[in-house]
DNA sequence: ATTATAACATGATAAATATCATTTTTATAA
DNA sequence: TTATAAAAATGATATTTATCATGTTATAAT
């Protein structure tokens, strides 16, 4: 009877885990028939509204987060009020790898910029495929590696580019990474705040960058949205 | 007589490896005796003078290099000629872990800023050890993961904190990590170049702020040497 | 629909920082 | 030891960016 009834849920629960997107894009794909059903019977899914937080930093997570769907930040608080915007996080991505790896509090702070559906799964899940799962343990290394280049040459980028070249770049990259909707504007919307808070710069600065690029036609700003006219000279500006 | 043989390069090899500083303070410290006899036999070691690379922007290093003495830059040559210093490396710490994980190219050159004694391990070795030892896998991990997080970190101080708060900072975090000579002066002796490097500011600006620092009695300039007089008041400054 | 609130926008100005020019000092090699 | 180059220092100036003030438009709540 119990074998029944475990036999049922494990079903439905791997169908769901099995064909979820993160588990075909995050390390996560390493994972075995019988891991993905440990998976799915461990997970705790939730939805977040734009503007709510996953978690805050400096809380204890205890296991990691799955984006299912919508489009996340991370950011930091800074001393003067301002919230700097590290990495933006879309479905597929996994969240909170850092601090569980680390045993740490949160270093930084996640919140949804669209609406938002993640998985929770637990710390002891995690490290249990960790310890038993090389291809799944690296992965996850090369997950975290791949995020340490990005944040070098990120960094980088923010210090020795002009405000302007960074607005350049970081438009492309919002192209690159969430595409257009069908009016040809970005897909990510992120008010004037958030985009001077990923270039790291003052909102007035970014509103009037942007309006320069409105002037000489490498944009177009569709009420809030923006669209990309002219990528060719964007990434030459961006240089 | 082949046994015999091995066995006394064994012994050699291994009292060498195993005293190093770098088995006491890297992921390599969770290697058992047979795993550090395994590395002492695969092991080569290097002498770089001050200002030598180890390797370059570009290049496949097939390995990770172990710093047993010296002190190491990583650095970025950005378009404008200016070489961006992402991070300091000592003696104990592991360089370029992150390329020979993800299976690229290092992204950054790594350099002498004194003279270096390093020593090579190649890639087999190390994914060996990662795939049959945990604990060295979870401090292989966990090391990378420290690494993101400095970075973030830095990569915040540099985007919302002036030139003049980024030096105060940097020149605390000098004598943390490295400690002072018997002068009191910083024991990392870097260029005025180099300092401009690690806070991302033009050389001029960085000799000028020193200066400015010299006449508040902050620090005191002994030739091109620099001596942290008022820690207090250079915390308070960094915030 | 109307009011309140937040987001966006622009001008004026101040502050921070970079750049260019020049001089002084220090290190290095002939 | 002197010549030569590199590093450090400082002034003058230009450029970039932030800040403050104010107005406008969009969005949400009553």
């Amino acid at each position: 009877m119990r074998i029944l009834v475990n036999f049922a849920t494990n079903i439905i629960a791997m169908n769901k885990c099995d064909q979820c997107i993160v588990r075909q894009l995050s390390s996560l794909k390493a994972l075995n028939k019988d891991e993905v059903v440990k998976l799915a019977n461990s997970k705790t899914t939730y939805k977040i509204k734009k503007g709510e937080a996953i978690f805050e930093e400096g809380e204890v997570t205890n296991g990691v987060f799955c984006i299912k769907d919508g489009v996340g930040k991370l950011s930091k608080l800074s001393a003067n009020g301002k919230d700097q915007i590290v990495k933006l996080v879309q479905s597929g991505e996994l969240l909170g790898q850092r601090s569980m790896i680390s045993n740490e509090p949160a270093n930084l702070s996640a919140k949804a910029v669209a609406d938002m559906e993640v998985c929770f799964i637990p710390k002891t899940e995690i490290l249990h495929f960790f310890n038993n799962n090389n291809q799944f343990s690296m992965n996850l290394m090369q997950s975290v590696c791949e995020d340490l280049k990005e944040s070098e040459n990120n960094k980088i980028a923010l210090v020795q580019k002009t405000v302007k070249q960074r607005l350049a770049e970081t438009l492309l990259q919002l192209h690159d990474s969430f595409g257009e909707n069908a009016d040809k504007t970005l897909k990510v919307q992120l008010t004037r705040e958030e985009l001077a808070g990923i270039i790291g710069t003052a909102t007035e600065s970014c509103i009037r960058l942007l309006s320069d690029f409105n002037k000489l036609d490498l944009i177009e700003l569709v009420g809030k949205k923006i669209m990309l006219k002219d990528i060719r000279a964007l990434k030459k500006m961006a240089e």
